[in-house]
DNA sequence: CTGAAAGCGCTTACAG
DNA sequence: CTGAAAGCGCTTACAG
């Protein structure tokens, strides 16, 4: 392996400059840094990560945890952080909680991101007091993405989670429905966190701005999963008389009820008309209607927010700018997307 | 930040003995384990990454490379693997290819996993001559899963792709249909890798064996994807004379195929049955027959036998003892599960 | 613009 | 079973 005083001694300068020359740093002129990246590609020479990192104090390196990637949401959001980590030249060490409470602790509480990452990425990942003063202890920064806590001075980028449920209400307020349930998170899911809670309130607001009172009977909690939306609409329906419509939490828990119903030998949408919130990649599959949220581009975006006050960082302190979304949350939009899952009640 | 010094003070031991307790190296007293792991605990004293990799040569990382995050098959076993690697100790650095050539070849040539990563698991990623020669010279362990191409000396983990679309074709066949077709991966896909070939042939063998010519006419190539599937469906069906069945190389491409045939104003399974190979997590929703594969068991396996080695390098040399699988790829089975997309050929 | 030297915080032979 | 000391391969003030 060869190392720095290799590249040092066949450019015949010091390790000092080699350094400062491979990493582009403006304080080495134009005819050394050629000899020096010469001397490096010849010998085919890559700097020791780990040796860099001890010095230097900067591991390239971003955590990213997620609740499961396995989920749309998930690595839809991963995939694009992903690119734009390694474009930026920094690597992305995944943590998948997998529902797992324990952990969540492991990951957050203990000191186990602690000289390893320069930042953190959270996901939709719960947050508890606790959990609040280990990450401040960690002194890093960092971004959450779809978060209901804030952390102090970390960016967030999200949806508006009401306004999404609302427009889904909406819509099928709007095609004549009255009987309209929802299916949603089970509170004491953790893969759920509060994202689940925002989208019952925005059911309810729309339903009351419509002049009507939401009914318990036709809200039915269950976990944020396909079996979830299955379990929760098999329960609906073998409280009575079915809705005419659901509201689903999300995507996931939607194709669980179009099983649900299907089992039960109800059509949609000529029974039961369905609607999620997503815009999963198989909603088109299936012709579900959705709100459709920009899963891609809040990854990209937030990994932007983070990386861009580590570059400059290097290249100096920043004067007088502050990042716009540091302190208030970056909303991004939703948009209604109609396909087949929905269509008028048939007694309307 | 409390350091290794701070704890061998407290505890009264030099560095190398706090270093050897904290490890767990069998080399230290019960007594005075106690007092440095007391130490330890006292200070929140927690090794430094870098310092340890550099001093030690380990970084206690592994890379997984998967073709696309997003795609079922691969965000299931990367949820094995984490789970798996973390239980281990291990961090788990992502590589996503993202089907970008370019990326390819920043991973697997450059030395960018150099020092980085003390092992390597390549997750049905394409492999050509030079990527060989590049990850020799890395002399690093591996692991492959769904892997044409075998690393020598990394053990390598995968399904029968010829004998899972042999059965979704005997399916078919047992059925009655006759008119088979068959859509898969684009050869130039680098995505698809050679799972596909081995599937198509599976597909034709199949055929043969039931004394059938396989049909040129029927087989349309696309990309491995719902998308893909989709428009390997429309062209399908733009040929002339639809098939009463079609093998689909993946589920994804299954769905977009019930999509297409949807769209087409075709029945599934009246008109036109259709089987995937996977068993993708929306099958069951989808109603979609396909050959299940066990993806997170093939995760997990791998993640096992990549490290069981590094276990057991750290505690002396391994002795006379070949770890099976090494040599010979390691094939899990699939199963034939038989849902609502398959019937018989009308005309039957 | 460049170099000599200290230092980052561990682990590992080596010696006892 | 334990310690003194060297060394892992870089980066960073500091000085010039």
């Amino acid at each position: 392996m060869t190392k720095i005083d290799d590249v040092a001694r066949l450019a015949g300068v010091s390790t000092a400059t080699v350094s400062r020359a491979l990493r582009g740093l403006p304080t080495v002129s134009a005819a050394t840094r050629r000899r020096v990246l010469a001397a490096a590609e010849q010998l085919d020479y890559e700097v020791s990560p780990s040796a860099s990192r001890l010095a230097g104090g900067r591991t390239g390196t971003v955590a990213v945890v997620v609740p499961r990637i396995t989920r749309w949401f998930f690595s839809t959001v991963v995939e694009a952080v992903e690119e734009y980590l390694h474009e930026s030249g920094y690597d992305l060490l995944l943590y998948n909680l997998g529902g797992r409470e324990q952990v969540r602790q492991r990951v957050l509480r203990t000191a186990n991101l602690h000289k390893r990452v320069d930042a953190i990425m959270l996901v939709a990942t719960p947050l508890r007091p606790a959990d609040l003063t280990a990450l401040a202890s960690l002194d890093l920064p960092g971004v959450t993405i779809s978060s209901g806590t804030r952390v102090p001075n970390w960016p967030c980028v999200r949806i508006d989670d009401v306004a999404a449920a609302r427009t889904a209400t909406r819509h099928l307020l709007d095609l004549g429905h009255r009987r309209i349930a929802h299916i949603s998170g089970d509170p004491d899911d953790e893969l759920a966190f509060t994202t689940h809670l925002d989208r019952r309130r925005g059911y309810q607001q729309e339903l009351r701005a419509a002049g009507m009172q939401p009914d318990p009977s036709l809200d039915v909690e269950s976990t944020f999963t396909i079996d979830g939306g299955t379990q929760a609409t098999a329960e609906l329906l073998a409280r009575g008389e079915p809705p005419t419509a659901i509201v689903a939490a999300c995507d996931e828990m939607a194709m669980g009820a179009m099983t649900a119903l299907r089992d039960a030998g109800l059509r949609v949408p000529q029974d039961v008309s369905v609607i999620g919130i997503d815009d999963h990649d198989l909603a088109g599959v299936l012709g579900l209607s959705t709100i459709a949220q920009p899963a891609a581009e809040q990854g990209r975006l937030a990994a932007r927010m983070l990386l861009d006050p580590l570059g400059a960082r290097s290249l100096g302190p920043i004067v007088g700018q502050r990042t716009p979304g540091r302190d208030s949350p970056v909303i991004l939009p939703t948009r209604l997307v109609v396909r087949d899952s929905t269509a008028p009640p048939r007694a309307h």
